[in-house]
DNA sequence: TAGGCATATGAATCTAAAATCATATAGCTT
DNA sequence: AAGCTATATGATTTTAGATTCATATGCCTA
């Protein structure tokens, strides 16, 4: 009974992760291999990493001849990612808590 | 140069602080002694959890006396946490995906 | 149908970061 | 000031889950 917050949070809690829904947002729809061509990373980790976006549908896919396009399901992600930026900015400038992993608030 | 909505996810990625976040949502105003004593959980492990959520403003701390009493910082939290609600429910119901993880998308 | 792409999947290893345990700090009360 | 209470912090151990590498699957073309 692990907390659904959390389980949506895990699922976007790596680097790889997050890159590849940036690309996505930037690009719109991309095949397997053209996004690990883009972040330089190898095939199985892209797709392992893709499975898990996917099982949360914080992705999408079509298929199509033997290629599969993912694309961002920009319904959920484009305002989760404005309300980061927001909080990134009202919180710090670009937040440097985020780049810095320090507290100084008190 | 790690992306900074990963750290941003990756701050609330775990059961414990997930649950610090839900317990703060519903009862605004906690001491750190409160928080342990409603999860169950030890005083420095919630310590550092707080710490990490403090670090990004996620919360707010208010000293008095010798205790620290914390809550959820809502402006950022409380619409994150609805966009997550009906991601879910569009998704699949109470997201089958983010209870069960997997996936039978395609 | 054989062979080659594009992608997915399984299992073992590795690693970031969470939990733990001991200890430090800081303020309150007597 | 001494001792207590509340909380924070450091360092080590532990663990969830990410990466890796090998292999499987599925579709397409000749």
């Amino acid at each position: 009974m692990p907390n659904k917050y959390y389980l949506f949070f895990n699922l976007l809690a790596t680097p790889v992760r997050m890159e590849i829904i940036s690309l996505l947002k930037e690009r719109g729809t991309m095949s397997v291999g053209e996004i690990c061509l883009a972040i330089h990373e190898e095939q199985s980790k892209i797709s392992h990493n893709l499975g898990k976006l996917l099982m949360c549908k914080v992705v999408n896919v079509r298929q199509e001849k033997n290629f599969r396009y993912y694309s961002l399901n920009e319904e959920t992600m484009i305002p989760m990612l404005k309300l980061i930026d927001q909080h990134a900015s009202s919180c710090c400038g670009v937040c440097k808590r985020l780049t810095d992993r320090k507290c100084n608030a008190n």
